[in-house]
DNA sequence: CGGTAAGCGGACTGACCTGTCCGCTTCTGT
DNA sequence: ACAGAAGCGGACAGGTCAGTCCGCTTACCG
């Protein structure tokens, strides 16, 4: 990929921010037109970065995903860190309602993969430590995340071990 | 309203049927189209019985909220009654992938404020029988329903009073 | 059985959306 | 400063959908 025109690059990361805006405002359905009235650039430009609607979301969500991974690097370092990345990604999917969809259409994107990746491995420990159900998937935490947005201590709890 | 024509309100079921299954396969956003195929009808037909696609939502979506509110009404009959609720609960939402989206939307109806009703009564007495914690409203609970059909253990373990 | 009101359904409208195309403009290397 | 490439954006095509309308059909009642 040569590199792009200045003006062009310029338009480029104004599409991904008016984007970004968009989906996290009007949800990740919001149209190609609404984004490039709001980056203030033709919707043909943004087709011509673009190709697809869908190839927008997906680079939209890359960064979100990226920050969603990091924080799972990081909680598997301190102790607790489990509940500590339920509580911080929870309350990303609080701010921007695009995440839950975004997300779970771009599940096959290697970005993904890697986010599931590190939580794997940050369950896996909180599981050692004795802090997690033994039975519990990173699956099934991705998929509680969105619930946890609201109800932090129901699936916080919910996901501990009984003390029978 | 004077009765119906006979075809006409053969047509209505007809299309109250066909509506609940396209909902029910393609999501509350099925179109018009799709439903009066399934039904056999022209859409104008649709449109004449139920002026907007919403009237129409509503109208399925009403059965469905008198069986909950039904359930809800047997379970505060039962010991531990308020876990068998949120697990039949859970299973209807999980065969029917548009009661979220549809209860959702018709949450403003008197169908929905009767539900509301019956399940506040039944999360007090579980409350007051210890079986759920203090500060779980009504809403809480349906709010919760669709990620118990999903993970029913979670929610319901997340409900109870923390044993300290 | 015949008149008539009720009902039917498909053609039509207008809004909205994604994606393409091409004549015009703007940047950039020399 | 200039030529040519890169980029721009609006017009356009093609699709879907909700909702309207009206000429034709069908059920009902006397």
């Amino acid at each position: 990929m040569t590199t792009l025109r200045a003006d062009a690059q310029r338009n480029h990361d104004r599409v991904l921010v008016a984007a970004a805006e968009c989906f996290a405002e009007s949800g990740v359905d919001a149209s190609v037109d609404e984004i490039a009235r709001r980056a203030g650039v033709g919707h043909g430009t943004v087709f011509r970065r673009f190709p697809t609607r869908d190839a927008l979301v997906v680079a939209v969500m890359d960064s979100h995903v990226r920050e969603l991974a990091a924080l799972a690097e990081e909680a598997r370092a301190e102790p607790g860190g489990f509940a500590r990345f339920v509580r911080h990604a929870a309350a990303a999917y609080a701010q921007n309602r695009s995440l839950v969809e975004g997300i779970t259409r771009c599940r096959d994107t290697p970005q993904v993969g890697e986010l599931r990746e590190a939580v794997q491995k940050l369950v896996r420990k909180a599981q050692s430590a004795g802090e997690v159900r033994r039975d519990v998937t990173v699956e099934d935490v991705l998929a509680l995340i969105p619930t946890a947005s609201r109800y932090p201590d129901v699936i916080l709890d919910g996901l501990r071990p009984r003390s029978l």
